[in-house]
DNA sequence: GCATTATCCTACTAAATCGATAGGGTTTAA
DNA sequence: TTAAACCCTATCGATTTAGTAGGATAATGC
């Protein structure tokens, strides 16, 4: 299930990127457009500023905005900030690999034959849709 | 994340497929050839008899086998059982629709329309992939 | 018929995660 | 100087996860 963390950073993501300028939008604005939780919006947005996404501006008449043209982020980026693997097992993500603690030989695990088919998918089409894809 | 219960029962299945015969295996066999806690592998085995996909025997001699050829098994089945949705989000969801809340309208919706193209993918992988194809 | 073997079933729990909420601190424009 | 806005840390209730405990029930073989 993908957390609401991601839905609701994908969605402020696409309600920045429709805005034809680059001028800064406030939290309340997309929270209230988007009918997300401010607060919440807020760590969240936080997060994506910090991960070098977003940009902001303090004060009065300050706010969030894209620092990249929305066709120049992919939404595995997105994904991998907001969600953390792509992958369902650890033991088929590229970003974050781990070994299972069970399993003995992994080019025998049915799992992990079966996921990495699903990720090879899932990853392809992150990689081919751009925030400006989701934007129109 | 994929579920250790969805791990585990699948690892499971595809060790109950590749007995040539249909003799019950037992819990205790299982779990120490896959390497998973005996008593969380047994609740996991009760709930795919229950659901239909194994039979049991009780007693000495006892065990779980597979009911159906596992040619017949595809892991949307097994996945719906285990982990229960296909989809990342319940609006794009076959089997377990469900509206969500901060939503007005689903068709202009970033995040249904993505995801959307992500469970069309996945769901195509677990339909035509079997049981048996797993365990070869 | 009785001991042994194995599944069946219910209940409990420790730990982690999720989805917020609270409450200030700091910066900036007007 | 004041109000608007982001910045930051901490906390919290609810839910889910990954088991564990302990006995009830059923089948087998002697």
């Amino acid at each position: 299930m993908l957390s609401k963390k991601t839905k609701y950073g994908i969605k402020a993501l696409v309600y920045l990127a429709r805005q034809e300028d680059r001028m800064p939008v406030q939290i309340s604005t997309i929270s209230q457009s988007e009918n997300i939780s401010r607060k919440f919006l807020e760590s969240i947005l936080l997060s994506l500023r910090k991960n070098g996404l977003l940009g902001s501006k303090k004060g009065k008449g300050g706010g969030y905005y894209l620092l990249k043209d929305p066709k120049e982020i992919p939404m595995t980026t997105v994904m991998r900030l907001l969600e953390g693997p792509i992958a369902m097992v650890p033991c088929v993500s590229l970003n974050f690999y781990e070994k299972c603690d069970d399993c003995t030989d992994e080019d025998v695990c049915a799992v992990n034959k079966l996921m990495l088919k699903v990720r090879d998918n899932t990853l392809e089409i992150f990689r081919n849709t751009t925030l400006a894809d989701l934007s129109n």
